[in-house]
DNA sequence: GTCTATAACACGATAGAC
DNA sequence: GTCTATCGTGTTATAGAC
């Protein structure tokens, strides 16, 4: 009759098994943490770790909705007191850094497997929907509770640029090897005033022409 | 005394496993080909094929190698009789696709090597700097040999930049499922035209300043 | 349905003999 | 330079216990 979520004993080992992999992952990294140690770990045996997880690389999306969560939440405090579009965008960049940079060791090593089109860990996935949806709702919440004000046709598709663009900034950071990720903040410090500015130059009668044809570019050849 | 290359024993062995696996990935896919396959259809041991090449993912830098060759002679042709800008770059990457597209198969999956920052395979990485720089160069004889006008700040670095528009475009490619790339063939055919014009839009009193802005922030943060 | 224990398989990679 | 034998891995299979 409870509302309250009381884990089955299932749920309780395959948790077990999901924050021993991602703990492993971490101290270890990836491809040095072997399905047998995690097993061992987390007290089960192999055909148990299997029987919860297809395999390796399924635990990886574990990291996924983790790493999401990490950053909605490092959010809220930024978007709460702040309206302006430039300044809203920027924290929650920077937030997102912030969030992915304790995993920068094992990120990199596993991003490969995020890369193949087939795979279930692409982020334009079906299985990665959930996640997807929810960081560009994120988006939704920085264009929406804002001031900005610019081209109607380009702020309904813009929460879904913006995390394509966050994407981009990801990419970049994996790739980037300078100390605390100094180059990534750096990037998103000076493009966010640029896309700032180009938004706002969407309604000029001169560029209203190549912003709709690149939107309805885009239109067409998103999947 | 002679100039001609006459290949040594080794060269012909190094060679013979190399066309061998190209052969096979072709024909099988990356995974589906195993060492001990390439070996054994090479006549040759696993252990001597490990002599040549340190690992298996070292045999996909053959293919970036074998693809960038196919393109630039293919690109000969087409930038012949050409001097305008817009059908230069559209015809460089329309053959682009056309000479990646029979390894479709394949190339989607072993893509995600290339992906791994670490990984030689990268196409940023000092190992791909000769492909690299082989594309770059096409890049450099669009411009150059078009009746382009810009900016000249921009002139300098477009055929660095037309690259990485490019390989958007590859990424873009792997991740299409359309019936014979239709997608990425419109992807280009719309997006060629649209830089065509922001290109000459630069020149521009208003666009001045962003431009300006955009390429010192690229160059400050490119490697 | 959940879990253990153990063995077996195919693969990429390596060691060491010749 | 080239070989054979072997290792460690992800993964699967088997045979059962609660």
């Amino acid at each position: 009759m409870s509302a309250v979520a009381v884990p089955t004993k299932s749920e309780q080992t395959r948790d077990l098994i999901a924050k021993t992999a991602l703990r492993l992952f971490r101290e270890r990294g990836y491809e040095a943490t072997t399905m047998r140690a995690i097993a061992t770990e987390a007290g089960v045996s192999v055909g148990n770790a299997y029987y919860y997880f297809g395999s390796k690389e399924e635990l990886i999306q574990l990291y996924y909705e983790h790493s999401q969560e990490d950053h909605a939440e490092a959010c809220e405090g930024i978007l709460d007191g702040e309206r302006e579009f430039r300044a809203r965008l920027l924290g929650v960049l920077r937030a997102r850094i912030d969030t992915l940079q304790p995993y920068k060791e094992f990120a990199g090593k596993f991003f490969k497997y995020a890369a193949e089109p087939s795979s279930p860990l692409s982020p334009f996935s079906s299985e990665s929907a959930p996640v997807r949806d929810a960081a560009i709702a994120v988006y939704r919440e920085v264009v929406e509770g804002s001031t900005l004000k610019t081209d109607a046709e380009i702020r309904a598709d813009l929460p879904e640029l913006l995390w394509l663009y966050s994407m981009g900034v990801v990419l970049y950071w994996v790739y980037d090897s300078s100390p605390d990720a100094a180059k990534t903040y750096r990037l998103v410090e000076r493009t966010v005033p640029i896309i700032d500015r180009l938004v706002g130059m969407a309604r000029l009668p001169g560029m209203r022409g190549v912003v709709r044809e690149a939107l309805s570019t885009y239109r067409d050849l998103r999947k």
